[in-house]
DNA sequence: TATGAATGAGACTTCATTCAT
DNA sequence: TATGAATGAAGTCTCATTCAT
């Protein structure tokens, strides 16, 4: 009978926080920071979160739930290197670099504020399942061991969300299309997958 | 003497609080916290330096200062493709890498409290003059603009110090041996140098 | 038959609040407190209170209403001082220990929140109108002024109400039942009244 | 070298509460009052004490300590009923209803914020244990038990403290004289003592 | 009428910085 | 110079009450 909590509302908490948590920190950005912009009363923020900590772990529990169904949906309906690359650079590194904010987030306060170690582990195995049997196939790839794979993607993982972050963080002239060509030429040199 | 003391108590503050702002955050480390934990009244902090944002960008820029000059020195008094790669890859990365709380506190608070974007301009000329020469030996680099390295460096560069990082915050079982292990074999099969 | 339920509804407010303002206090006590408990939204409340003040108000009132109405009940159909006394110790005092969460607020946010000093004096007036003939016949008191009879009378009140209220909340090993055993036996050789 | 905390601040902040929390309680009492009465700013008041919940503890715990400290005194240095009594009556207790508002906190709010079920604890064996002679002794109470004694202490003891705190409150025209000489009364007539 | 989301004043507490000692 | 108590602005969060639904 009353007033139904409102989505959008939600989501324009979600939004405003997720940028300005990105842009100054989660302990820089105080709650009426948020509110205002948002353009709330303060005790909305409340209505919604029950703390400052829930709504930044709603940021990245959901950002990250996000990012790990589209991973999914990726590996579960392709087949070929060439069509996963093709997924990774044409879609899904795509979609991801264009919620920088998230990223952000996850790779600065998610390690004091939400669980990353579980995360990496789990993006960890993930990838492993779907790469292992692509890097037999490489030949270039017979020196790398378990562990340089295991280095290997997080070294161009994290490369390549650091880049565009500083990047535009720094106001450099490297773009994000910069970086995902030069990882399309590192994958067609280095693995010989033709994308 | 006195000023050796006082060098002493301004180096157990610097160090102190690189940890903790490492650890916790700029905004989330107090001041008290600092002296706590230096063992140190809280007026001494004040005694050497006039804020806690001066605090950080004195750690900020000394540590970076210290890092460019050990750059320099690299690239000052060497020659040769294997040469340069050899220092990188044995003395400045590994001594980098044992620093990580600078590393972290330049990422994660440095856009907002220090010039992070006249450090990369920097960085990017000063590694893009060194390495020009080199990549127009290389072979396979032969399809790589100059955009195009300007983005691998920075890929490798912060995938390198972000790989580290995550591993270590988040207990991976990566080590920075693993990632180092990585960084050569990618230059021996990528840019054929024998290191 | 609306009327049936608002009556219902009323009572489960009345009762829940008394319960949870004599544990924790009028203060600390949140409206919304007192709708979670009493599995009714809080809107409900202000149907049937115009504030939170009021409501404290209704208990005390209400309680107190109910409390002078039995005594007056007492003292008007009985005439002895053994029938009067037989009364309170077994009809009365039981019946107000029983509700023992009204004694608690009357005593700790009566002062605040009521007319407490008005109630004292009523009190006051009308057991001394009960008691006067009563002390003139006990050989026992003669050494008592009206003033001692007026402490006594509150010492005794206060005591065997507080006596209860300690030891229920610190959990002590005396009970009601020893309390007014107590008192009976005070009574008896005090003012030599057998019951 | 630095200032050093003062007695006095802390005295005017802890007898400034006492007052407040005893008038108002504690949860209806905030800290900003508390300092604005104390004439002093907010944050001195959290260089004294941690927390508004520490601050009444420190308030309910050196008040008893205080008040256990006298009552040990007394019954140290004395022997006979008359002496115990006459302490009692001429200056414990007038000591004790001197500091009313330690009693009102005791009474109202050391059940939820201090360990009251402990205090009482102590006070009862405390009492029992200088009383046992006495009531061994005195022909009149020959019909008590052991438990209708602790019955009577506490009747006794917080109808004294209720009476004189009510008395107060309620502007009554008791005075905590009155309830004395009652309690003489009391004594000489049920105990057969002289005082 | 019944509901519970909405609101903003005000609660407790922290903290960078100053300055008396 | 060295110290840490002093300060009050600002932070997070609660809550009585209202009112759209």
């Amino acid at each position: 009978m009353a007033r139904a909590l409102s989505n959008e509302k939600r989501n324009t908490i979600v939004e405003t926080a997720k940028r300005l948590f990105a842009e100054q920190g989660f302990a820089a950005t105080s709650v009426a920071d948020i509110a205002r912009v948002a353009e709330l009363p303060v005790g909305s923020i409340y209505t919604y979160f029950s703390s400052k900590e829930e709504l930044i772990r709603s940021i990245v529990d959901e950002g990250w739930a996000d990012f790990r169904g589209r991973l999914q949906e990726s590996f579960a309906t392709t087949r070929s290197p060439e069509e996963i690359f093709g997924l990774l650079l044409d879609t899904f590194l795509p979609e991801l670099l264009a919620d920088l904010d998230f990223i952000t987030i996850l790779l600065n306060e998610g390690i004091v504020y939400t669980h990353i170690e579980e995360k990496a582990q789990e993006l960890s195995s993930l990838i492993s399942s779907v790469f292992a049997p692509i890097t037999r196939q490489a030949p270039s790839l017979k020196d790398f061991t378990g562990t340089d794979m295991e280095a290997a993607l997080l070294v161009y993982f994290l490369g390549v969300l650091g880049a565009v972050r500083v990047a535009k963080a720094a106001n450099l002239s490297v773009t994000s299309s910069d970086v995902l060509a030069f990882l399309r030429l590192s994958i067609r040199n280095g693995l010989g997958i033709a994308i």
